[in-house]
RNA sequence: GCGCCCGUAGCUCAGCUGGAUAGAGCAAUGGACUUCUAAUCCAUCGGUCGCAGGUUCGAAUCCUGCCGGGCGCGCCA
């Protein structure tokens, strides 16, 4: 018997209404009947395994009431295997039982295909640039990009295992004026001034500049100029250096760092300007060259090459999206912090005036703020860095782990509030801690097994002893896993997964306290301790790969 | 003034892109370890889903208008 996974239960309720239909049985047009049809988890168990509410979306072009039509869906799926019982209820909702023999087939089918199971093909021959973090080489990661880097890596990781060509990238935004502030805040330090207006502050400058002065004592007695030249091209560096160190401490590999400047040296802003002004996208006006945006759903027009002949900050991100899309990307993301918001229409407007498809080849992602709560106090000012709290303090704070997790948990479009103290426990109020020892708890046992010298059932696996109410909760929970992966990479929303972890580590606790897997003492091993085996092992799998695709440790002990 | 996001239990947040009696964790109260990790589990308590209309078989979810909070609205980057 095959397993049983909602999409496949959704198929063989799709053929289930073209056999209604090629017997006439329902007066439904070929192409009414959708391709997949919905299958939920119901709430309440008294509803089923599954239920559809398909009778009721499809009656009115039936012409019989919703009841009616379920009564015939109903009738139609009652001799298909895999399935022991079905019922309606309510208004018209089909509820359908599984036999307890396909549902147990679900550990062995997970176990088969290991740490692939989950995975598609969806998103095959799609190539994805994703663009995150990108915090501006003039002081540490703040949290604002800092949300996204696991984030963004996570659905790096999910799209990848949705066949996607995926390549990380972080743009470092090293020219223009931001630039000219930072190396004069490092020249006015080091000369004992007070910093510009404007200008950075923090420890961190500080650190910066006597790092400067150690490795270049002769920029003391420069003149202004020379000396903030070389500020300017040593502290860049060595924000670069510290930016990527912090990455890498926090398991966010980039594949291409990618430098604003070098759009301006290689002629690329012009080359883009000159193919925006070809297609009639631009005009000049008041001594300034104008991007027609407002025509492509900006608020306004916006000036690309400012009226002193410098090219405004816009011009090195319509190069830099035109030189995505020459290395041959499908599709453009760009992540975002909700103080970068007001940007969205104007690169919008600027893939459309490429004669692109906004949220097509483009997409834009706007993470809300974070928060860090210390004692029931906001954390308003950082030590490293003066005005912003970093993402070197949150990873201080509680871990890699817990600091990943928590950035990944929460819907990017909610603002959140974490609590440093709650993340820094090591207990179970704290998720990642819950859904690791689910983790650890089940590589116990498979520790143990092997000391027993019990393997989990093979060819001789007899799916329907896994019949226990628990165990077909589980099972129906490591059957979902497919489908989150496929939410997550449809929505860009990695927090689903995160929850998923956290539903199925209890589902599984629960299993746990119930089910013994391992015979006791000197009780020989049955059948129904291999099949659970089985399943723990299945288990196993689901949460080491769910917690790989969040970049966060599946530890074997705690 | 305009735009984006949010408003769900005392707190922090989910809610499968319209489904059935709205969920979880924490907090509070009371239980469960001679057996695979108690970093766990069970029970109880807790709600006008910001407010008011609308759409329909059905709305926390979609539309409109208010209220409240966050963030933006430059020839800055």
């Amino acid at each position: 018997m095959p397993s049983v996974t909602p999409d496949q239960l959704s198929q063989t309720i799709v053929d289930a209404l073209n056999a209604l239909a090629n017997r006439g049985s329902i007066a439904v047009s070929e192409g009414a009947i959708p391709a997949a049809v919905k299958v939920e988890r119901p709430k309440n168990k008294e509803h089923g395994d599954y239920a559809t509410n398909v009778a009721l979306q499809l009656s009115k072009q039936a012409g019989l009431k919703p009841r009616d039509l379920a009564e015939l869906l109903a009738q139609e799926l009652k001799g298909r295997e895999a399935i022991s019982a079905v019922d309606i209820a309510g208004p018209g909702f089909i509820n359908i039982t599984v036999a307890a023999a396909a549902q147990g087939e679900i550990a062995r089918a997970v176990v088969e295909v290991g740490s692939a199971y989950g995975t598609s093909d969806r998103f095959a021959g799609k190539r994805i640039n994703l663009e995150f973090v990108s915090s501006n080489p003039t002081g540490p990661i703040h949290l604002g990009g800092g949300r996204w880097a696991p984030v963004g890596d996570s659905l790096a990781r999910v799209f990848t295992a949705m066949g996607a060509d995926v390549t990380r990238e972080y743009y470092f935004n090293d020219h223009g004026a931001q630039i000219d502030r930072f190396s004069a805040s490092l020249l006015a330090v080091a000369k004992g001034e007070d910093p510009p207006e404007d200008g950075y502050v923090g420890s961190y400058i500080t650190d910066i500049v006597e790092q400067v002065v150690a490795a270049h004592p002769s920029v003391v007695d420069m003149p202004d100029d020379q000396a903030r030249e070389v500020f300017r091209r040593e502290g860049v560096e060595l924000m670069f250096a510290e930016i990527k160190q912090t990455l890498r401490t926090f398991r966010v590999d980039f594949d291409v760092y990618f430098h604003e400047q070098s759009l301006h040296d290689s002629g690329a802003v012009e080359r883009a300007i000159q193919r925006l002004t070809e297609m009639d996208n631009t005009y000049e006006a008041e001594g300034a060259l104008w991007l027609r945006s407002e025509k492509y759903g900006d608020d306004k027009d916006r000036v690309i090459v400012k009226s002193d002949g410098h090219p405004a900050y816009i011009s090195a991100d319509l190069a830099y999206y035109l030189d995505k899309r020459e290395r041959g990307f499908d599709l453009v993301v760009i992540m975002l912090g909700a103080d970068h918001h007001g940007y969205v229409g104007r690169l919008m407007a600027m893939c459309q005036a490429f004669g692109d498809t906004p949220h097509e080849n483009l997409e834009v992602l706007i993470g809300q703020l974070v928060n860090l709560v210390r004692d029931g106090q906001q954390v308003r000012m950082s030590k490293r860095a003066g005005n912003v709290v970093t993402l070197d303090d949150l990873i201080e704070s509680v871990g890699v782990d817990a600091a990943r997790y928590a950035l990944v948990r929460y819907s990017s479009d909610s603002s959140i509030d974490l609590d440093l103290d709650l993340w820094a426990r090591a207990s179970s109020d704290n998720p990642v801690y819950y859904v690791q020892y689910a983790h650890a708890r089940l590589a116990s046992i498979l520790r143990n097994a092997t000391e027993l010298g019990l393997a989990p059932a093979g060819q001789d696996f007899d799916p329907s002893l896994l019949s226990h109410p628990r165990e077909g909760d589980l099972l129906r929970a490591l059957a979902e896993f497919p489908r989150v992966l496929a939410a997550v990479a449809e929505l860009r929303e990695p927090h689903r997964l995160a929850r998923y972890l956290e539903a199925t580590a209890a589902t599984f606790h629960r299993f746990y306290d119930v089910c013994r897997v391992l015979p006791h003492g000197d009780e020989d091993a049955t059948d129904l301790h291999r099949a659970r085996l089985l399943l723990v092992d299945a288990t196993r799998i689901v949460f080491a790969r769910g917690l790989q695709l969040l970049g966060v440790t599946a530890p074997e002990r705690m």
